[in-house]
RNA sequence: GCCGGGAUGGUGAAAUGGUAGACACAGGGGACUUAAAAUCCCCAGGGAGCAAAACUCCCGUGCCGGUUCGAGUCCGGCUCCCGGCACCA
């Protein structure tokens, strides 16, 4: 054997060092929650877990990640990413001083599993299982903080009976209701699809025949209830603002009038003799010309006339039967037919016709709207179609009333001025949609009224892979739940075909649907659906703390002291669904005394997305990255600083391998430098020199700011600066490197700020510097403002705003000081030479511009 | 169409209105070595002048304007790329 190579060229066993301190962190539970002690109580912790929100002296820091859905796929890159950076986010939160409480769980129900199944006729409990007891030890390589005693996995009948207690919850509140509803059918599979099953073609997934829509009796949650509150809430969180403006368009506050139209003698006229239209634009009332029902719309049928009614019921039907994806595919010509009524403007008195048109959207205000062509794009593009007329009442601000000019090629639809428009003309948009509304009112014919985007949310599926809805059909009692002591529903193992053949797998399985009424005892049936898997990914934050509670889905003590989630880190992809749905489930969870929190989530951080060649990894496409190869290659710690160091982290961008060497060689100079000055025998005695001080500090200073921050990048590379500076400390070469006090402290305590980071790496070199206990333990280092100071700085000297010289100066040097030392320049005298002095701006620190003349 | 975000060296990227390109990768040079690898040190936006270097000057953060002593950064108007939403009356 050669003989074993000096310390500044070995190379640093990451292979070694990680596996170690992965299994000694494991068996001496440093990251069980809860088991550490007040601090200097001389009590030893309590091991496993001391418990939900521990007996901690330390304030707590609650740090979320999605939890994602345990694929056959394994994590990829993307996940690394997710994870990664975040945990290093909370062992900065940790030695900060927080108790850091860092859970992981699964999202276990779902299609996935499913296709998987009718795929291979493996069952999706059993490639479940698998798959998580896979994803799970990939985690561990990460070598995260996880406590994997407070694993959620929200498949297990321990967790879904908890989701049907939501449920239970939702009803009991009067939030859960049923209620007809389309679902996407392919008439070939015979099948309900999920809408991430139709192509953008509309197509079936999986045997591109065109989707239908099919009727279907649906559960649905009272989203809508909480509207007001889901959009004021978003003022109060620190969330991304895209994120925060996608919710609020998506919740679509639109405050407008609601207005009667009369339906005229001319028709054949039944009960209500009225229609009622939703618009913003009140002011533009005097220019309707025409009045659109969707047809949906529950008027259509006794509106329409004998002579039309044959076009009318061909026209609604064929509306009826388009998917969603087709009716509202961008571009699509308007469509529509007349009914034969006439409607009675409100105002005028005018009879204008009413027509059906595929163009208004049934669920969406009164679903049914005013046409105004002059200034509705939409409007205006049909009425080109089927030349009704267009009648012009708003103008342009800068126009004079007499020189308006009629144009005829598009609709007019800002705000302007009023005019024929009777006693409104000359009003302003806004003081007209104002005073119309108000002479409506006054007339018993219309009212301000505010609509809302947020739809209801439909959480049944006809899907095997999911919770069971926890009621019963009775024909006598009609729909009763289930009482809660008799949860959970199992979800029956013994189903052979996964596929709903029009109904629910479960709607077969008799052993399953046919049950007794809970009230009258008499036979009943279970309802065969299944609920969406966003119903368990709404609330799992709320079951970590309490992951195993037996009794109850979560301790009302346990929500007071652990909450709202302090960082919570995951994809945008989820800014919509799962960030709105959790969001209403906690203030549900409020109005129902168990959670004393608006909101759960107080600061959100979106990671950006890792690319492969410019496209998104995805299974379909085959175009992961298996973080595998790389971990063999350089090890956990160094993938994670690489993922860190790439670029900003909200960011994202394409994954390539082509810098990682730069962080292979900085963390093992790190290591090396550790190793060299702790196994130095030739101590010496001498202080830390200046520029080494101050840089430590300044460096302290950076790393905490931008660790806080999500700055990952920007931190490692102040960590590799400092780095670089004491190799020119303590000898570059670390042929003959001495030790002193001075230089094991200034290591440690680089050794600390990169703990976060390359958490393998530092707990071994902090054990190689003699500590027994875990580097995580330590307090983050103490910044001091006073070594930070620089002693002298570099002052920019520009003339007429171009850099032509630097000097330096003491830091504390006045404008005075600094500008006489500029002057005296010999580059400046010459550049001066034969020119005025305009002027002099001085920035104390940084520069001196001299404005010259001539 | 609407709402976000972005565009900076050969590459990944930094930069509270104050020296653009920190920190790295790839590249070049040197030290060590019989040699290579590894390690350590140094150079490095583009261009012009000079035999060469020091040095000096010019140009430079997608495009066009503006504000300012000073703009990658602020304002107005565009172009392209990425993400999301979309007949919301």
């Amino acid at each position: 054997m050669a003989e074993k190579k000096h310390i500044s060229e070995q190379a640093y066993p990451f292979a070694d060092v990680e596996s170690r301190w992965q299994l000694w962190w494991e068996e001496n539970g440093i990251y069980k929650w809860g088991r550490r002690v007040p601090s200097g109580s001389g009590k030893t912790p309590p091991s496993p877990p001391g418990g939900p929100g521990g007996k901690s002296d330390r304030p707590k820091h609650y740090v979320l990640v999605m939890f994602s859905y345990p694929s056959g796929d394994k994590l990829h890159m993307g996940h690394w990413y997710n994870f990664g950076p975040t945990d290093s986010y909370a062992r900065f939160k940790r030695m900060q001083g927080y108790d850091v409480f860092e859970p992981m769980g699964f999202d276990s129900f779902g299609l996935p599993a499913e296709n998987y199944a009718i795929k291979t006729g493996i069952h999706p409990a059993k490639s479940t299982a698998n798959n998580i007891k896979v994803m799970r030890e990939q985690l561990k390589k990460i070598g995260a903080m996880y406590d994997w005693d407070y694993e959620v996995v929200t498949s297990s009948p321990e967790y879904y009976k908890w989701t049907q207690w939501w449920f239970l919850l939702m009803y009991k509140r009067g939030l859960a209701y049923q209620k007809d509803a389309l679902v996407n059918w392919c008439p070939n599979c015979q099948t309900v699809l999920a809408n991430e099953q139709v192509t953008s073609d509309n197509l079936c997934e999986r045997c591109d025949t065109p989707v239908e829509r099919r009727k279907m009796r649906q559960w649905f949650f009272r989203i809508s209830d909480y509207n007001q509150r889901l959009l004021d809430g978003l003022d109060t969180i620190d969330w991304p603002e895209k994120t925060k403006a996608m919710q609020r368009y998506w919740i679509g506050k639109s405050e407008g009038t609601e207005i009667s139209f009369r339906v005229s003698q001319k028709s054949e006229v039944r009960s209500q003799n009225e229609i009622r239209v939703f618009t913003t634009r009140a002011d533009t009332l005097f220019g309707v010309t025409y009045v659109v029902l969707a047809p949906e719309h529950p008027r259509v049928k006794d509106v329409t006339t004998d002579e039309q009614r044959g076009a009318v019921d061909e026209y609604v039907q064929a509306a009826l039967s388009l998917s969603e994806v087709d009716r509202q595919m961008e571009g699509r010509p308007k469509t529509g037919v007349f009914t034969g009524a006439y409607a009675i403007h409100p105002l005028t008195g005018d009879s204008v016709p009413v027509w059906v048109a595929d163009y208004v959207i049934g669920s969406y205000g009164t679903g049914a709207v005013m046409a105004v062509p002059a200034h509705d794009t939409r409007d205006f593009a049909f009425a080109k179609t089927y030349s009704l007329p267009i009648r012009e009442v708003i103008g342009a601000e800068s126009q004079k009333s007499e020189a308006r000019s009629r144009k005829t090629d598009e609709a007019f639809t800002e705000y302007g001025v009023m005019f024929d428009s009777g006693e409104f003309s000359g009003l302003s948009s806004k003081d007209g949609i104002k005073k119309v509304g108000e002479k409506l009112k006054s007339l018993g014919l219309g009212e301000p009224t505010v609509t809302w985007h947020l739809r209801d949310w439909t959480v049944s599926r006809q899907r095997y892979w999911g919770a069971p809805i926890p009621m019963v059909h009775c024909e006598k009692c009609w729909i009763v739940p289930v009482p809660e002591d008799q949860l959970p529903v199992l979800l029956p193992e013994n189903v052979e075909e996964y596929k709903p053949k029009g109904k629910s797998p479960l709607a077969s399985v008799e052993s399953f649907i046919n049950t007794t009424c809970p009230q009258c005892g008499g036979a009943a049936e279970r309802d065969p659906d299944t609920m969406d898997t966003f119903v368990c990914s709404s609330w799992y934050y709320l079951r970590y703390p309490d992951a195993h509670l037996s009794n109850a889905p979560f301790d009302r003590e346990h929500l007071k002291n652990m909450f709202p989630v302090d960082q919570y880190v995951g994809g945008p992809e989820h800014a919509m669904g799962h960030l709105i749905y959790s969001r209403f489930f906690a203030k549900v969870a409020k109005d129902e005394g168990w959670f004393p929190y608006e909101e759960p989530f107080t600061r959100l951080i979106h990671q950006g997305i890792i690319l492969n060649n410019g496209e998104r990894m995805s299974k379909s496409k085959g175009n992961t990255v298996a973080p595998e190869p790389v971990l063999e290659r350089v090890g956990s710690d160094v993938l994670r600083c690489y993922l860190m160091f790439s670029g900003d982290y909200t960011q994202g961008g394409d994954w390539s391998e082509g810098g990682i060497s730069g962080i292979e060689r900085f963390v093992a100079r790190v290591w090396r430098l550790g190793m060299a000055v702790a196994g130095s025998t030739e101590v010496i005695q001498e202080a830390v020199p200046r520029n080494v001080e101050r840089k430590l500090h300044q460096t302290i200073e950076a790393v905490g700011h931008d660790l806080q921050a999500f700055s990952f990048n920007t931190q490692l590379a102040r960590l590799m600066e400092l780095t670089n500076e004491l190799y020119g400390w303590v000898e570059a070469g670390l042929k003959d490197v001495k030790k002193s006090a001075a230089r094991v402290e200034v290591i440690e305590t680089l050794v600390k700020l990169l703990a976060p980071s390359a958490p393998h790496m530092a707990e071994e070199l902090w054990h190689v510097f003699g500590h027994a206990g875990s580097i995580f333990d330590e307090s983050w280092p103490e910044f001091d403002a006073e070594k930070a100071k620089a002693d002298t700085v570099t002052i920019a000297v520009q003339i007429n705003g171009k850099l032509r010289e630097t000097f330096d100066a003491a830091a504390g040097a006045s404008k005075d000081e600094l500008e006489k030392q500029a002057l005296g320049l010999e580059k400046v005298k010459a550049q001066l030479q034969g020119k005025q002095l305009a002027k002099v701006i001085v920035v104390p620190g940084k520069i001196v511009n001299l404005v010259v003349k001539g």
